[in-house]
DNA sequence: ACGTCGTTGTACAA
DNA sequence: TTGTACAACGACGT
């Protein structure tokens, strides 16, 4: 440490190999984590570098070298007034931020990926490293190897897929089949994506982006995102679920911009992915299970704290009205200075219609995808593939319940 | 052909 | 706090 410059990160983006992974696969990237895991195996030690100084700027060839773009080159506009996000870059960080969080033997070794609380804002539930992971200022080797050296001083730890080794090796999931899938980032042209017929509506896009959708845990999550760039996993999950299946059966690449745009730790494998498996697109396929707007989040923060923060205009609604403010009479209304459809918007869909309405279309989806794939597995023609243009009306409508009955035994 | 299982659902019961 | 119905998918292993 004295006088020498540690240099952890360059050591390896990734565990492993994705190239390496999918050839022992036969060509083919495993889809699910658990094949994933018995082809990868251990990873291998990291190599930890010291330099004397900072290596050389190599040769730029022909290029030219030029200053770090300001804010506004990069397409922000005035920021003095915005609220600060509470993370800071840089290798040092990172690695004050890993030794921070490992320190914590016991909340290392219960950690528990699905358990984490969405709505702790003030201290997260999670490390917040990957925004470092992904910036390349903490190697994902280093971090998985120092997580082993907590693990070999207790008796009893979590595991894959849920332990914090788990989380590590679910990005290099993600690395792997999205390096092996063409068109891994659309619904068209990729083979493991379900082919689901999405609604355009502009209108309920946008009141979702700039958290307007008048449900309040959705609206302080999407706010949380533009602030911080940040927001929890399950609040991630949450705001996915109702945009895309869940609710507004908006298709995920739209959702997947917002987030490539506005999250600090976007990476293009790790985003698509969960934007595909969240929508139910693909790695997961049990679409009845939806994540309520209103439910979820109250039982991890009944009183609404994370609402009040990121939502101030809600601030003194009372705790029985907070996750449905319109359910509340006018006069609390007026006297939290808060009039629904005025000052903070009416829900823009009812949950539980729009919910059912979301299964109806997604078992319709997955009828017309399974037919689909049977009907190309016996003849792959490009002849005997139904077509699913707008044009054939006869797909999307009266033949669907003839088409549901009978996909299972063709 | 069939059974098992899947990182992260909800509402309600006991 | 833990268990169950709900209604049910598909990758994978046998």
């Amino acid at each position: 440490m004295a006088s020498g410059i540690e240099v952890f990160t360059p050591v390896s983006h990734t565990l492993f190999d994705p190239a390496e992974i999918i050839s022992k696969n036969g060509g083919r990237p495993p889809l699910t984590y658990q094949s994933f895991i018995a082809i990868a195996g251990e990873p291998p030690e990291p190599v930890l570098e010291e330099y004397s100084e900072l290596p050389p700027v190599g040769d730029t060839g022909e290029y030219e070298l030029l200053p770090v773009p300001t804010v506004e080159e990069l397409g922000y506009g005035d920021i003095s007034q915005e609220e600060i996000p509470p993370f800071r870059g840089g290798e040092t960080e990172a690695l004050r931020r890993m030794k921070e969080s490992l320190q914590d033997k016991e909340w290392v070794v219960k950690f528990e990926k699905p358990k984490g609380d969405p709505s702790a804002f003030l201290k997260p539930a999670t490390t917040v490293l990957s925004p470092y992971l992904k910036f390349g200022c903490l190697s994902s080797r280093y971090f998985y190897h120092c997580i082993q050296d907590v693990y070999r001083s207790v008796r009893n730890y979590t595991k894959p897929p849920v332990s914090l080794t788990g989380q590590l090796l679910w990005r290099d999931f993600f690395y792997t089949v999205s390096f092996g899938t063409p068109n891994f980032d659309q619904m068209k042209g990729n083979k493991i994506c379900k082919q689901i017929p999405w609604s355009e509506n502009e209108e309920l896009f946008v009141a979702w982006r700039d958290g307007r959708t008048g449900y309040p845990w959705i609206d302080a999550i999407m706010i949380q995102l533009r602030k911080w760039g940040w927001m929890h996993h399950l609040a991630r999950h949450s705001v996915a679920c109702f945009l895309t299946r869940g609710d507004l059966f908006i298709h995920w690449e739209k959702g997947r911009d917002v987030f490539e745009r506005l999250l600090i730790d976007s990476d293009w494998a790790i985003n698509n992915g969960n934007w595909l498996w969240l929508s139910c697109s693909s790695f997961f396929c049990q679409y009845h299970r939806i994540y309520s707007p209103v439910t979820f989040g109250k039982k991890y923060d009944p009183n609404g704290n994370y609402i009040r923060h990121f939502i101030p205009v809600l601030k003194d609604m009372p705790r029985e009205y907070i996750y449905e403010p319109w359910t509340a009479p006018l006069s609390i209304q007026k006297k939290a200075k808060c009039i629904i459809g005025k000052d903070y918007p009416k829900p823009v869909v009812d949950h539980e219609t729009a919910s059912k309405e979301c299964r109806k279309r997604m078992g319709e989806a997955y009828a017309l995808n399974r037919l689909d794939s049977n009907s190309s597995k016996g003849k792959p023609s490009n002849l005997s593939r139904r077509k699913m243009s707008h044009g054939d009306q006869d797909a999307s409508n009266s033949s669907i319940a003839k088409l549901l009955k009978t996909s299972r035994s063709e």
